[in-house]
DNA sequence: CGCACAACTATACCTAAGGGTAATTCATAT
DNA sequence: ATATGAATTACCCTTAGGTATAGTTGTGCG
């Protein structure tokens, strides 16, 4: 089995190659996107290409469909430490075979690489299944306060005002505040908007 | 490698055996859960068990925790036709090396027998991705005439009367009474319980 | 044909929501 | 000690949301 690894950290390179043919993986390893269609474009087909979704030259999923688009490279999978879940799923949606995250233990990722190479779809059960996005999650209630959030759950189960007042004990001014204010810190227009991104974000 | 099947449907259970050997995978087969155990007992440990969901003996879950508990069953899998999302999810999280809806086709099937016998999690990727609710969904949906369900987005968007009047073409107060009856129909006291409650469903 | 139903328009009224500004208390961090 | 920010209460004002009621289309069906 033959597969290509394009991925700007060198370290990670280095020793994921040896990890590989230690595996009886054999594999070739670029440090750029154009590096690594260069490759394809020479030396493919390969059983197997590896992306990694920060580096140079990818743009997002862009480097993903050009890859896709490479008579040498039907089987692309991306590598990534930092995408959320979304980005795996458009990735797979886009005919990726696979989504790697940097956390995968070396073993974990060698039995993954066999297996997509085989024509399966591999992603972490794990990372599929986790909440939603949990970077949005900590980016909204690591924006606001306990306070704001209380209300923040108040909204989201269809409360009004007033009823948000009378459960956390408060006068109705201080909650309109409270709704105003965490208004601003989410970037909602309005109570519902507000809900749904909460929602969209894992929370409650 | 060697693995334990144990399926009530004869059929699946003897040309899946014949499949498996073409694949060189050495397999065991028998027809209920107490006969598993029993092979796990007197012919263990196997790479693989393959528990049936619907098999007699096996009363839900339960089946596949007495499975795992025992010594020579490890790594054990359910296979069925008809089990929603969610049991997937509780299988997977009570220890199952994955979860094999029929639907599979037998190339896929014998690479997650592989991939698990090596120690990894297996779920097909558009199973777990697949929306979270499609009951609740066509509950809804199925309630709603056509104006109401386009209003209802109009409401999941966190948009005002005015809006959406305005992208369906629209006067505002015909969209103030999509919404005041679609309130009704779905139980809803109010436009941000509308728009949870469809968010909820899986719907938009 | 006439019936029922969904969709649409319209008016009016009241309440809730959202925006602006300001002041006090309290805990924490510099 | 003092500055900062969260939390609280309060005022005013405008707009949007929610309710009730009533009438007009158009479509499908017995």
């Amino acid at each position: 089995m033959r597969i290509l690894i394009a991925d700007d950290h060198d370290l990670l390179r280095d020793t994921l190659v040896l990890f590989l043919e230690s595996q009886n993986i054999s594999s070739v390893a670029v440090k750029d996107l154009p590096s690594a269609l260069d490759k394809v474009r020479t030396e493919g087909p390969f059983d197997l290409v590896l992306l990694d979704f920060g580096m140079p030259g990818m743009n997002g999923l862009d480097g993903l469909k050009t890859t896709l688009a490479e008579k040498g490279a039907t089987r692309v999978a991306l590598i990534s430490g930092i995408a959320p879940r979304d980005i795996a799923e458009q990735a797979l949606t886009l005919g990726a075979a696979g989504f790697l995250p940097k956390t995968l233990p070396a073993k974990s990722l060698a039995n993954a690489v066999r297996f997509m190479a085989m024509g399966e779809q591999y992603a972490p059960i794990d990372f599929m299944t986790a909440a939603p996005d949990e970077t949005a999650q900590n980016a909204i209630s690591e924006k606001l306060s306990r306070r704001e959030l209380q209300v923040l759950q108040g909204l989201c189960e269809g409360k009004s005002n007033k009823e948000i007042a009378r459960d956390l004990e408060l006068m109705e001014p201080t909650v309109k505040l409270h709704v105003k204010t965490l208004y601003r810190k989410i970037g909602a227009a309005n109570r519902t908007q507000a809900a749904m991104l909460a929602k969209e974000a894992g929370l409650f």
